[in-house]
DNA sequence: GATGAATGAGGATTCATTCAT
DNA sequence: AATGAATGAATCCTCATTCAT
């Protein structure tokens, strides 16, 4: 049996080198990703960019593909954390929800090469069993479900199939945001939220329309 | 004496054959395209699979990019004459925003390897001038434009901008379609229609609530 | 069995078309060749260029090869003929080598490609029998020698071996030709006749050095 | 404490190694390249003779055009240092001549792939700026044209224009190798080199008839 | 005979990954 | 551990030649 972890000095500074570097390679793959692509990059071009030998990439990610899986798992990372926080001192379900629309806009806006980052995951690996957004949903898919049964025993939102509105909830919004890509449209994002939520909340027909519509 | 056909004696145009074959072309490359992925598709395979010579592909299109990008607009043509097809006779505004959608979700479940085609043209191509649905979008604008103004002058429609209701609009569509197969959803897209644009005309809030939020 | 060619009328003119049509194309290859390389010049841009179907140039010469070839000799014959026509009356042996290499020179001077053409032949086909300027030299060789050994007679050029005088005088020639164009002088290769003629025959060393280097 | 050099802690640079490897790729590409000619040369074939990797040969030179110009920039300074060595121990400008003249031709005897490699230059690189005879020529008009000069001011040299006689000279020389390669020669290139420099001095003509000749 | 559509062998180049130092 | 030299599998595209019309 090996010796268990326990040399109580030693370098304990390297794991956190470690871990920066890690980062660091991270942080560039991402960008380099986002420009050129998964396949129209080169690994020579990451390492480069991250001031250090392509050997060393290979070290810390032991094949390219993993390197790219990193990137982007470490965005939805970032992206989770983000959305947690900034809702986490809203109390009403429905400022909840704002809120979350809100910080989900701002942080593609601030983090734009993660949408690229998503689309070559599905155009490169359509195959990889968890894709990422599909990871994220399915972490927030109860928390959601909840918000939405509280809200609509509360009344304040339409009996509906709660899954319907969160999945329209989770295209409207990832919709918004690939297409604000795609599209380059020149308005921010952020400026786009209060339209999305309008409409998310109240439709677009006028109150008499819903009414006759409803029929 | 016969008129004088300048210099070709030799082996007369076969027109009709080209285009099919063409068609053909495009039509195994649209297939393939869609389950590798651009980059790793290989032309001969998609020769092989057509049943001609990887030369006669080069042939009908010069390079792979031009294949690609034919493809993809061979699908732009063919959903954009799906969906005016399908709402050609309908007459009042709202019933053709409805049949557009339905036409629209209808077309990508029949064609879901368009899906694949528009989301690798983004990801490897970046840099089209054009890209497809942006073309797509931009025929189809004013027309929409002209059914929102008409709508709300007979105040069926809330008075809001119509580009951020058009752009919400083909967010959601595309976003739709998009998580649709991103995160391969088991219901047929079709389906979703009745959902979507129940939320897209009425909102997830109740009236109540609604009113409460306008304030 | 087949009739035998025994009518006398019918359409005797075809013959004197393909002759044409067959020095249509070889000008034609000649030039393009001469630009492109054998290597780089595609089969279709002679057929293009001489406004004729590509499989119709492969009807007049089996393989690109052999049209080739037959561009370099068609080349050939006519240096050879020009050559012995501007000699043809002249009748000292001396002015005979001057009016040969003058002719020479003019030749290339109007027909430039050609050098281009014994370039690519050297390069391409390096195992061709007999290259073309070699059969020339062949043809030429007794003709000359003859002028040699009658001048040496009469005492009017230096007893010498015939054939090294020979040999210079075309590699000389060659020489000049070839790096006339190789080194993209500007000055007219004809200007250049009498240079070459006059060291030819007097050497550039004064009388009193040549006295002096004899010995 | 070690100097601080930079990052590199890795496997150190071998330059040695590097340009040992460096000549051997040009040395076998060189001779490849002399006996298929450039376009029918697969870069595999050097690699393999080589006995290094493909991938190897391009870590070097970047093409295969630029292998073949490295390939021919060589030779060429093989070339001029030998003729340069050949005659640095000789002072008369006449024996400094006939030595540049035998270095040339026994350089060329021991070194025939390089005429095969100034033919195809020409032959696929019409468009090269400097081809490299040329920059040879280039590098060595100016010491020869004083050679020339001092010649005719001693008197040894006819008075004649230094342009023209340097042109012939390399002419001559260039063309006599050319010839002897195109044409399969069996003699020795180096026992042409008496002949041709006899020549070259005194001219094919008696002594007579150069002076009827003058007038 | 004439034409040009179809074919596929051939070859340059890229780049992920390995491994000696 | 870090580095970058070495490798060869993978693929696009060209174009001589064939052959149906």
């Amino acid at each position: 049996m090996k010796a268990t972890t326990k040399r109580p000095v030693g370098r304990p500074r390297d794991d956190e080198r470690t871990a920066a570097r890690q980062e660091e390679i991270l942080k560039t793959a991402t960008a380099v990703f986002a420009v050129y692509g998964y396949r129209n990059t080169d690994v020579q071009v990451i390492a480069d960019m991250a001031g250090i030998g392509k050997g060393t990439v290979y070290r810390y990610f032991p094949t390219k593909q993993d390197l790219f899986f990193a990137a982007v798992d470490r965005g939805l990372q970032r992206l989770e954390k983000q959305v947690l926080s900034d809702r986490a001192d809203v109390a009403d379900p429905i400022e909840k929800m704002m809120a979350s629309v809100r910080s989900f806009f701002k942080f593609f806006e601030e983090n734009s090469e993660l949408v690229e980052l998503f689309v070559q995951e599905r155009s490169e690996f359509k195959d990889r069993p968890k894709p990422s957004y599909y990871v994220y949903k399915g972490k927030n898919v109860e928390p959601w479900h909840e918000i939405f049964r509280q809200l609509m025993k509360e009344g304040r939102v339409r009996e509906m199939d709660a899954d319907s509105v969160f999945d329209f909830l989770m295209d409207a919004m990832y919709g918004t945001i690939f297409m604000h890509y795609f599209a380059r449209r020149e308005k921010p994002l952020s400026e786009r939220t209060e339209d999305v939520l309008k409409i998310l909340f109240t439709g677009v027909l006028t109150e008499a329309e819903q009414r006759r519509h409803s029929n």
